[in-house]
DNA sequence: GTCTATATAACGATAGAC
DNA sequence: GTCTATCGTTATATAGAC
């Protein structure tokens, strides 16, 4: 027997769905403290009552779109850099990676490194695994390749600070860079979409000798 | 004749300085919408109503502190920009007024970045002037080196974006980037000092030809 | 100027009808 | 599962005594 009619649709799912993304727009331009919870029931067009039946509370509402950002970026991109490519290869994926979660999703990095405070632990969680794994082949590759005097020393730390900069912090400060820059929004736009074939190039003249 | 006694201080400009300081405290961390005049008010060890008093509502206490912020970041760095020295002097007196300023400030970055969208004008405002001098300038000896053969050729506007990104990400992202590199607060800090003598290199590395 | 006490509004969360 | 109505708390802001 059937606990529901075919054609009255069993939404619960739907709407969880539904919520999860509104509560996305508006924690990742908001941050959590400038969030609603009625802007966020408006935005999914339910009532705000319905938010607490669904997710207990503002904050495992929170945790769960922090915990969707975080695994929407950093597992791609640990998966490029602990893959066994040559260097140069790791960044030019690492950068496509990097490009095509975020193009989508632009408030993104600035939504992760702004909320970073209010769960350290769910993201150092989530890298802990791969992170050793990055620095240690990473560390490995640079070394060798400093031995064989195609590359110039560096820290690992330094290389993938340098990596992350140059992709995340356009992004992250694009309010203010646009500023600097003196771009409109699709100008802006446009200067982020060269970097994407310019970052590579500009990392491999960083550590290789004869570049 | 005095209005006022030599021995009973006159005490307001000493009371509204250590607000600001206080509200600077507690604006820098936790931002407009995390900000609580109470917490203010403890930090200044005043009562909450004497920020009334002195700013009329959180609004304004908050744009008092957030040009300050901007002005404190901003003219230095472009006063060194827009002078007359060679490309990579200019890139080295960058870092320098830059980590000189934010090595005090560590949260100063992450606070104009984050609260950028809440007072634009402000910010525009500030670097119009100096903003269209700058990339001019930039261009020229850009351009100049590339017709020489001794730089690759560069916009302007990506040349900035480099600069700024390898300098300011680090401090706008140590939390996540702290939980990357696996340093502790102090190791984290040694790795940031270290990049005030790298960029200038890197960034030679970037453009120069022969680096 | 600085305080205490309070007004007013907003927000997160819950109760209960349907 | 979804709604309306409301509770309890906290935040900004003001009034008024000293």
């Amino acid at each position: 027997m059937m606990r529901k009619a075919m054609n009255r649709v069993h939404q619960e799912p739907e709407t969880e769905r539904r919520i999860l993304c509104s509560a996305e727009k508006v924690f990742y331009r908001q941050g959590y403290d400038g969030a609603r919870m009625q802007e966020i029931a408006d935005e999914a067009g339910i009532n705000k009552a319905l938010l607490h039946y669904y997710f207990r509370s503002k904050d495992r509402l929170f945790d769960a779109v922090f915990s969707d950002a975080v695994l929407r970026l950093v597992p791609p991109v640990f998966a490029v850099m602990n893959s066994d490519s040559a260097l140069m290869d790791k960044v030019r994926g690492f950068v496509d990676a990097y490009f095509s979660t975020v193009s989508q999703n632009p408030f993104l990095p600035g939504f992760v490194v702004h909320e970073m405070h209010r769960n350290p632990s769910r993201f150092s969680e989530i890298i802990k695994e791969s992170r050793l794994l990055m620095l240690e082949g990473l560390q490995h590759q640079l070394d060798e390749g400093a031995a064989n005097g195609e590359l110039i020393p560096m820290q690992a730390e330094q290389f993938i600070l340098n990596l992350l900069s140059l992709c995340a912090f356009p992004f992250v400060a694009a309010g203010a860079m646009q500023s600097v820059s003196g771009k409109n929004d699709a100008e802006y736009q446009q200067l982020l979409e060269e970097r994407r074939e310019l970052i590579p190039q500009w990392m491999s003249r960083l550590v290789e000798c004869g570049a």
